[in-house]
DNA sequence: GATGAATGAGGATTCATTCAT
DNA sequence: TATGAATGAATCCTCATTCAT
């Protein structure tokens, strides 16, 4: 039902604005309000759209409000009565992009791939992995920044902490073997490589961004082969695991 | 001998400051400029070492001058005396981080450690380069950033490209086989590969950095060791390349 | 005497300097002291020369201090041993320009001229008032500046006051019938004249500037050629001046 | 149409300010935008009236932005909503004040003056120029100030030759046997003058400014008359010229 | 709700002035 | 005395945020 998530993303977004209480909108009366949330939902999305391409475009400290305010086509004012701050939108639209990358990662992380062979359960997961990131730039520019305020890192932190979780129970499913602290460092070893590939991906065009996307899969692939295969053969991580 | 390189950097740290070119003071006398040079080389590493701190702290936009001043413990006036802007300050940092890291770079990459094996040349390159990375926390800062001015990115990028060159170009030698754009791929991608994994090491410390460590590099001698064995058997990598 | 006078001045030049009472030199011993003065009236004539170009090619306040301790060839801390503030430094250059310029305001204004015709006289007063203002352009700026601080203008004023004083008696002693508030006028305007004549004079270079001087002095005789001859036909004079 | 001028004004003023262009705002709309341009043209006029201020008070260099905002009753920021620099309020200032001159000074030299006698023609001539200059007392600054940036200048300089070249032409019209660059001499010489009478003039009120009023008047026409009366008498030109 | 002018604290930078050497 | 590095208040300007319309 993804009006519910919108109304409950309207409100986080207002959540902390202004120094009063929100009005809280007569929840007796049911057309009206549902239109104007409907309306605001719009200009939210509109205001976080514009937001995105403002950060790909000058980092969170170079894009000013005016500036993602205009690039929506609305007043200064008007983000304001929808957002109670720039850190406010980055968080929303982190959140957004955070679900929808749930999403996506939901969607690729399904029980039926771990039956496929490794190099094709790769292509199932990463492939919408890597579309997902191609199509949403502002994710890395979110995710990555050195500069954002601690909150929007903090609640990508979450996000990246719950997806290294999910990550760590699958290897441990299907590795029970695997000590936990190696599943956590593999999880999340897993995680950075393929953000590092990434980003050589989206730094390419079409044949070329192809040939590094396989490049990437073959990082992941050599990566990974040797704790699903049965012959853990990998010489540096025998010579370190096995003391 | 390091010092005259940092008495250059003073020079070049000074270069366009204010409007009126610098009298030069005689260099014929040996005492006084020298004590001088010597305070205000002294100064200038202090100022960096501050900036390094602050940018790492808060990027390269949100970093404030005044901050710099203060974290170095001098008046914001003082650090005007001996950086013509803040811009400049970050390419000063840039430059005497990445004249240090080619050092590190040059001496990790000696032709002697070709003759290793894989594991151990892994252990003769990586570790000196992670030390550096762990050292000096900031050149990931200045190297990163999308927001910092285009002469630090300028510069970082020739540096980048002579790296990738020369790993290349090891790579070519003792794999001559290999297809250029291979082999352009590959040293792309074992840098980014780095990259990544080196951000993930200096997110720990003590014990749990030395097994992300040993993790960077079971990850990148599983991806080089295909190429390097007599027998490339990387599945995908396989599949894609040999068409 | 012209150390006296120097000395006088090496006083107003320190006259409100720092916080505390100046030392006043041992007044028993004779040799060292003078010795010092002399020094320091070198340098304090050295840093008003060089402030007079830094005034001249700045204006006041675009003249840094640092500028013109530069421009002096001493250190900024040498020029604040002689001149509490900036302004001091205005107001002490002020003072010997005007000093010079009443030495030779007071050459100019002989009585022998008075017998000469009037033509003669202009001759005789004006040109060495206009070598004078050629050969110290410091003098127009700091005579003119609408951005100088009160206290120079207020001395000028009291240096203006008491040549205008002199320029009316003069015109007074040889045309008594002149009506005071007259005198006083005719006085003030000729000397704006000169100055806005000098302004063009000193803004052309050679047969052009003596030119310029010629029209200047045409512009004196027709303004007072008819106060001074028996008629006086001037027609908007006569008009104006017997109702 | 003076209101169309104002609303160039208020563009020009705001030409160059940030780094987006502006919308443009439909201008087939008559309504709200006349509004908002009007708006916007009142900030700018009490922008301007408060930098006239402060100008005069100050000079360019000793006026504060902020003091300009304080004077106009508003923020620093608002300031900058309607001009991009210190410079830029300078410019429009100048820019205002000279199209208003050119005006006055249009309106001034008509054909019609030049058939009335010499007296007449020098009232109707000076007496607007004079009311003008006595209005507009920050026109002095920015037209004579040593200090401003060369824009305003180069624009006042180019007034002033115009007015140069008028004045010229003028003079060449009914002096026909007047040499070139004696008519180029004269018509600066009379410029000056007049500043530098206006000066006296401004520098008085009420009774005593008619007096000094008069007196400038009586020093043009003195200057003027033997040039255009057909004895050309001036002594000390008749003694220059005809050599 | 929408607007956009207004706000003002904060940031980069300058420069008159001081003080340890 | 001379030096020149250091100071820090003041300046120009920006931009996140508010508010009257």
């Amino acid at each position: 039902m993804p009006e519910d998530r919108a109304e409950e993303s309207a409100v986080t977004a207002r959540s902390g604005s202004r120094t009063e209480e929100a009005p809280d909108a007569g929840s007796g009366t049911a057309g009206r309000p549902r239109r104007r949330q409907a309306r605001g939902e719009a200009r939210i999305a509109q205001l976080l759209e514009a937001a995105a391409d403002v950060f790909c475009a000058s980092g969170y400290n170079g894009a000013s409000t005016n500036a993602i305010a205009r690039e929506a086509g609305v007043s200064p004012g008007t983000l304001y009565q929808f957002f109670p701050n720039k850190e406010a939108i980055a968080i929303e639209l982190g959140e957004r992009l955070m679900d929808r990358w749930r999403e996506t990662y939901g969607a690729a992380f399904v029980v039926s791939h771990v039956e496929l062979p490794l190099e094709r359960m790769l292509d199932a997961v990463l492939d919408p992995l890597i579309a997902f990131n191609c199509e949403n730039p502002a994710f890395a520019v979110l995710t990555h920044g050195s500069e954002i305020p601690g909150v929007i890192t903090r609640e990508h932190d979450a996000l990246h902490a719950t997806m290294l979780t999910r990550t760590e129970q699958l290897l441990r499913t299907f590795l029970p073997e695997l000590p936990a602290d190696r599943a956590t460092r593999t999880a999340e070893m897993s995680f950075v490589l393929f953000k590092a590939g990434l980003d050589l991906v989206m730094a390419h065009e079409g044949a070329e961004r192809e040939a590094y996307i396989r490049e990437l899969k073959t990082v992941m692939y050599r990566y990974l082969e040797p704790l699903v295969c049965d012959t853990p053969d990998g010489a540096p991580a025998g010579s370190t695991d096995t003391p």
